[in-house]
DNA sequence: GATGAATGAGTGTTCATTCAT
DNA sequence: GATGAATGAACACTCATTCAT
């Protein structure tokens, strides 16, 4: 729907006679290459992964996975891209003006909520997004996910909370994705028997990352009133 | 007992007569190489270093290196490694029984305050530990890193909740080492400026946290009462 | 029963449909890096035998000969055990049984008859074979060559002369094989002008030794009606 | 009394004051340096003879090693070129001039057993001479020592059978010498519970030779006489 | 003389990438 | 489009040799 396929498409070549068909089984060449690096990424890390793995994994050959891709970097890229677009989405779709949600952390909780299947469903993704800080190449794209994902995040948690600074907001939406990634990653892939542990500890420390925010929250409309106060001449009384 | 660096040293013979001076130049070579590891790892990431990248950034050639590790791995493994001694040593030396602290809440501040300067200081590291996974052979020693380091911290949280089940507070230390370590991975690596925000969202956390275990333990020490009560015939009536 | 080279064929896919032209290929580069190796042993010795010197004189990169061989050890196990293979194949062929040949004198002259041509054919085999115990992990190659060599000669020699004990056909075997391996080395490598000289000297030990055990063969057998005479009842008187 | 001291002496220093008691404490040295190579080799084999080894072995730095030898293929050299040595003297001792000996099997036999404890008792060396071939840089040598012993058998056996070709000594002596080497290596590394049926054939084998050579002999002298007949007038008229 | 830390060319091996088929 | 053999730069590691001490 939303995807502009970011890189992935052949495109070296000029578009033949009848593109349809070929578009949609390159498509789903694509989807097919893309799970079979997530599987192999899940099952031999990183490290691991070679062209001619995932190759294999994906039913074609080495020549083949570069009729898709230009390259392996650009694998992972898509990899990590397409999940950032489905956070995007899923993000996108509960944001406080869509739903009409006014409670933080009614909404925060939403976010967890509809950001845990992702973790669960594609396979390696949790584990690659981690180490995507350790493949130079796609630094940039972990900060654009970071950003934009943040963005996303700090702009709902600014519509619910208005007075507090966009910076404020930055950070709690930074520490809001922390808390809720590296927990997922420790419940999900480390230590799936204390799942419900983890999950309580989220919530004991979202729940005061909100509390804390509203009070900042009525503090500076406090502010803001007695600054209006003081910048307009004293009202009523004459 | 203290040895914190029982690894590496050449030591292709027994321990001759006065050959200290050597070994304080072998020692230091030691640490220059650990040093120029850090660095390039800061630099660079895991996947661009290689032996000859951290030789020429200690001023030694490729086989030099090798004078003092047996292989590349063992060279992030005594990074690692001696960073865990650090940690270690500095946990362990504020643990409630040594320190008389009865605040569970405070005690968390002071492993907070310990252990940041050795994120501040020994450059790489934090990387180093954030990417110890994507290192097949390394996997070994984080889980030891983690259960070590988790084992220290759940045991003191358990001095200062003992009504709490050993599981949470093996839980809770977990989740208030992630907390810790990201939080500082993002104000030191990542976002210097808002260093002091991300601080304070670690306090809340944590404040939550701890009020959560108390909580907890509160509820765990009144039923064990009633446990009591009902287990001994009800003493005074008779 | 047969196959001749079980050893590498790429083979990461089970046997496609029509595969064959591309095997046919595979097998014939197979047989050009052996013959290369062969030659620059030959030339250079097993010292100077490096992977890039067997890729470049099979007109290869070093890539190239990995496709085919999982490393360099594999090419020599394979060179030294398609030598071994043809050797059994040449020597099974010449057995008693099958020639009927009842000579102990002719079938060793076959013997050699039959193994001359491996040694003037193969180019480098020859000395691959003496140099083998010092490639510490074609020990065992070697040992089983001498094994199933051995064993197929000293059976051989066994059929002809089947009073002597085993242990004797087996040393017997050794020593024939250490003469006509050495002194056809001799000849071929070192001395082609006297080869007629040499192998004189071949027959004349050979001859020697086939006199030596046909008298064992004898004296055995004699013993044996001896004792047999005195184990049995005597037969006839009654 | 007879070794020039082939390489070995450091020689790359002016002779300094008190000569004597350094000289014999270099001798000394070298002497341990060759005994410790030899014990590695026979051990480890050629391939993991490392100048480290050696100096360790010999209870010296590798610093120290390159003071008495100017590399490591001298230490082998020197090696191989003692035993030589050895041999020589050995061989030239029981020359048939200086003993008397008529008896061509005799004095082989004598020369197998003046061999035998060479192989015996000087470690490594028997594993050495084997590989000498391997290493190129000593591929001169061993065909030196080839030369120079056969030289020293063949001439003893043209003394003992004079009316045979020269040539036809020297392949004797070399087919001798292969015989009396390998069966010897075979017999001690190899198999040492048979090895006196080694030695059985290693004395069947040349006695066969020595039968045949002598028969060469008669031949040849006989035809002298024919031919000298012929050239002559006949001298009986006069 | 003696040491052993340091050198660096050389080795086997891997793997992203290309290209003739 | 699809193949997979071929490439070759890059890597971890070894070891004969040197040289400041």
């Amino acid at each position: 729907m939303d995807q502009p396929a970011p890189i992935t498409r052949p495109a070296h070549k000029p578009p033949g006679k009848r593109r349809i068909p070929q578009q949609e089984r390159g498509i789903k060449t694509i989807e097919i290459i893309l799970a079979a690096a997530g599987t192999e990424i899940e099952q031999g890390g990183l490290a691991k992964l070679t062209t001619k793995r995932i190759a294999a994994a994906a039913g074609l050959s080495v020549g083949g996975l570069y009729e898709y891709f230009p390259n392996k970097e650009a694998v992972l890229h898509a990899l990590a891209s397409r999940w950032l677009e489905q956070f995007k989405d899923a993000i996108a779709a509960i944001h406080p003006n869509l739903t009409g949600c006014k409670d933080l952390f009614r909404y925060l909780t939403m976010v967890y909520e509809v950001v845990k299947p992702l973790y669960q469903q594609v396979p390696g993704v949790s584990g690659l997004i981690s180490l995507l800080s350790s493949v130079p190449e796609l630094k940039a794209l972990e900060e654009e996910i970071d950003l934009q994902l943040n963005g996303l995040l700090a702009d709902a948690i600014h519509c619910l909370v208005p007075n507090v600074s966009t910076e404020q907001c930055k950070v709690v939406a930074r520490t809001i994705t922390i808390l809720d990634h590296y927990l997922l990653v420790e419940s999900i892939l480390r230590d799936p028997d204390k799942a419900a542990l983890y999950e309580d500890h989220r919530r004991v420390c979202q729940y005061a990352l909100v509390t804390n925010m509203l009070l900042m929250n009525e503090r500076e409309r406090a502010a803001m009133l007695v600054k209006n106060k003081a910048d307009l001449p004293s009202p009523g009384l004459s």
